[in-house]
DNA sequence: TTGATTGCAAAGAATTTGCACTGGG
DNA sequence: CCCAGTGCAAATTCTTTGCAATCAA
């Protein structure tokens, strides 16, 4: 669970709008477009401006805190590096976000990069589709 | 190389604008943002508005003659879609594209996605870094 | 002719920024 | 006390749309 340590130690105050934020990020989906983050805080009865969650989400993702990901749609998507590296299988229905871990794709990764004489920094696997759930509706 | 004949054949018109926005992304580079299509357009001196090119675009991707990335940076960049599928690596320095497929890769995801019992319909692998090129400057 | 296509300008959506006020350390 | 952090509104950036004029078939 992230707390306060880990924004003094990223430098950041430790601040009413960015503990709540943690915390939403902390729930049980996981990934959050800015704006659900927002509406969750609104919901809840917390007071909070959209800036301060994009300026806050920001600030997350430059302390290493936050990985964001751009999916198909535009709209950027937030989520709590536990520094596991893992690929989304998202789906186009629901929306739903699984993680998936392969092992076998990573080193291929990084066996086609060394071909070509690329020095890999990071990656983004997307994989779109139906989800279990969304197949049998 | 595209033609009238595709443009056709996917229920639009062969006009002089969609003939020259073709005829850019058949172009050596091969990947493109809207902008520099129509600046590439604007150069050679052709008279084009800058909603046509998103307009035409769009139009292309829908009818399949087109690809459609969200690289990292916001902006969406298009390609031919030649029919044969292929992975992406991007220079994070000077934005360089570089096509890459790997059979097992691809392999890998459908059987990642079987057992999570995920109906895969697509798929966007985007690696960054720096192309040999960059490491050397 | 006639509906498809364009150009232009204006609208939209997502995200960022300027600035004065507030608050954590 | 003092500067980081916040709220608010306005600005940016990328992309899409409405509408009247224009063009391919």
């Amino acid at each position: 669970m992230s707390t306060a340590k880990d924004l003094k130690e990223a430098g950041l105050k430790t601040t009413l709008p960015r503990l709540r934020i943690l915390s939403v990020l902390e729930g049980a989906k996981g990934h959050f477009t800015a704006e659900e983050v927002y509406k969750s805080l609104l919901d809840a009865g917390e007071e909070i401006a959209f800036a301060t969650v994009y300026r806050v989400l920001t600030q997350f993702e430059n302390a290493g805190l936050v990985l964001r990901h751009n999916f198909e749609g535009g709209r950027s998507v937030f989520e709590l590096d536990d520094g596991q590296h893992h690929d989304h299988m998202v789906c186009v229905k629901c929306t739903t976000v699984t993680e998936f871990f392969d092992p076998l794709i990573e080193e291929r990764q990084s066996a086609v990069a060394e071909e070509y004489g690329f020095k890999l920094e990071d990656h983004s696997l997307y994989m779109y589709g139906l989800c279990k759930n969304c197949q049998e509706a």
